[in-house]
RNA sequence: GGGCCGUUAGCUCAAUUGGUAGAGCUGCGGACUUUUAAUCCGUAGGUUCUGGGUUCGAGCCCCAGGCGGCCCA
């Protein structure tokens, strides 16, 4: 072999010697074709016709009908039966829609057919130009005159019918995509889901709006953040953990209605719901509180549902239905603890006695946590994680809701709520906090746990204090997890709801 | 971060007690002008994730590592 110092990358330029029989083959075809004057990726070819405009065209042929009439159509090759002097080939094309191409010595001639044999592999894409005919089987077809290779696939489809590997379809979902209906079925919900939400959206008047991505302080949620850096500006940037704080920036600048739907980055594991980059909406809405807000999110949700499932009560996908139709149910945290526990908790309950009911009932902790963190590891360990039916908790102890405003009659809690659905969280609502000293003090708190190493707590964000200076109105704000959503929807793991999952390199 | 499980042909998977690494589909050659996961005949395809070790002999046992999954924190 020839070396070449500069441009020869041993992994995309493979030795052909060392490449598996099937892909050896596949590339001999092509230098075949391309030394026959045959262009194995021609830059236009024939297409008078999509797969999906011929079959609706002639929906209703009887079998072994002559239309007289020529198409000109292109699919990708997923199903090949060759005979003597008959080759049959279902094209397919992006949308999922099949059609027959089958190709006659007697229509296409000795050296078309004997091309065809020797040149095209399961997953090619080709044209074929000829007459719209059914077989005798009733299967609708184009019966050829010409066909030609639109792109030559060098790699070997997986099998068609055995499923392909967990692992395979996440780190070539462009292969999972071609094999698998379910996974382009997926992309199109969430193509739909999302288009949903912004429908309703701007059915209500609000706007949309992008808000830095890079940020020079993170804040807005409790999360380790991913850290980069700016070479011009010399100094080291933080991916956004949350949206929250620019868009009540815009709330304090009389975007009364706005919403942003876009991604996140929190520096932390992955798991069946957790994504170290996952999608989120969030929407602030001046003089709102966390009673409307709760109302217009489930709005939200059962209208996804109704346009792209077309009913409230969703399909899953392990069969289950699950309804998310009418009214949903409240709880408190502190009313549905107490339940739980068969003993009274209220925000006066001490850390002793909160220990005490985490022993007994088995729950282990970190001892450094205080009087909030410890009620909602109980709610979650006794009354969260058996949540089924879409529910809405409300009522969260104020130190672990730092952006939240307090409860105007219960003391110690928050006006805040968060949506479960499934055993899992799904959306968090606030009465927002507006307050620019008292916010100021509970960001100062933050920034004192930040300094002793708590490294999940929120910075002071002096830019953010400036502006509630000003006077932030009254305002209702939510967040939801696109993914999630999804999740919830379609019973999906959170990385079949997320086209190209974060992975390690093979 | 801890524990358990997995990693074998292009794909999906076998391989008994440590004793020649197999099947189906796919591929290649052949027959077939109505196939639909066709059928029939023939045939090819392996660094058993990587590196060490034990052994006459390792896919299998031991050690370290990679990647993945599940559970826990």
């Amino acid at each position: 072999m020839p070396s070449y110092p500069c441009a020869v990358n041993e992994e995309t330029t493979p030795d052909v010697d060392d490449l598996p029989e099937q892909m050896r083959i596949r590339r001999e075809k092509r230098e075949r074709m391309l030394a026959a004057g045959v262009s194995p990726y021609p830059v236009e070819v024939p297409r008078t016709h999509s797969l999906a405009e011929v079959r609706a065209a002639y929906s209703d042929l009887p079998a072994d009908t002559a239309t007289g009439d020529k198409v000109s159509v292109v699919g990708r090759v997923m199903f090949l039966r060759n005979t003597g002097k008959l080759c049959f080939a279902t094209l397919r094309e992006g949308d999922g829609t099949e059609l027959q191409a089958m190709l006659s010595l007697n229509n296409v001639g000795e050296d078309a057919l004997s091309a065809w044999k020797a040149d095209v592999d399961l997953g090619d894409h080709v044209f074929v130009t000829g007459e719209v005919i059914t077989s005798r089987r009733g299967e609708l077809s184009v019966l050829a005159d010409e066909w030609g290779m639109a792109a030559k696939s060098l790699r070997p489809l997986p099998v068609a019918h055995k499923p392909l590997g967990e692992e395979t379809r996440i780190r070539q979902r462009y292969v999972d995509l071609i094999v698998r209906p379910e996974a382009r079925e997926t992309v199109r919900v969430r193509s739909a889901v999302v288009r949903s939400l912004r429908e309703s959206f701007h059915a209500r008047g609000f706007l949309e709006v992008e808000t830095p991505m890079l940020q020079t302080l993170h804040g807005g949620a409790s999360a380790r953040p991913f850290v980069t850096h700016s070479n011009a500006m010399s100094m080291d940037l933080y991916l956004r953990i949350a949206p929250e704080l620019f868009l009540k920036r815009c709330v304090v600048g009389g975007i009364d209605k706005v919403f942003e739907i876009n991604r996140n980055f929190r520096n932390e594991g992955s798991d069946s719901s957790h994504s170290p980059e996952f999608a989120m909406l969030e929407f602030y809405e001046a003089f709102a509180t966390y009673d409307t807000n709760a109302a217009m999110t489930r709005e939200l949700i059962q209208e996804a549902a109704r346009s792209v499932f077309g009913g409230e009560v969703v399909t899953l996908d392990d069969g289950s239905e699950y309804d998310l139709s009418g009214e949903w149910t409240t709880l408190t945290m502190y009313g549905s603890l107490s339940e739980a526990l068969e003993a009274e908790v209220t925000p006066e309950t001490g850390v002793d006695e909160l220990r005490k009911h985490a022993a007994a009932v088995g729950l282990e902790h970190d001892p450094a946590l205080g009087h909030g963190k410890l009620v909602e590891e109980l709610w979650e360990h006794l009354v969260g994680d058996h949540l089924h039916a879409p529910t809405f908790v409300r009522d969260f102890p104020v130190e672990t809701s730092p952006l939240t405003r307090e409860h105007r009659s219960k003391p110690g809690v928050a006006e805040k709520w968060d949506l479960y659905v499934r055993g899992f969280e799904l959306a968090t609502g606030y009465s927002e906090l507006v307050d620019p000293v008292e916010e100021r003090r509970r960001l100062t708190e933050q920034g004192r746990r930040a300094a002793s190493g708590d490294d999940e707590a929120m910075r002071l964000d002096e830019d953010f204090l400036r502006a509630l200076e000003y006077g932030m109105p009254p305002s209702g704000g939510v967040g939801m997890g696109i993914d999630r959503l999804l999740m919830a929807l379609t019973g999906l793991g959170i990385r079949e709801t997320i086209l190209f999952p974060l992975v390690r390199p093979e």
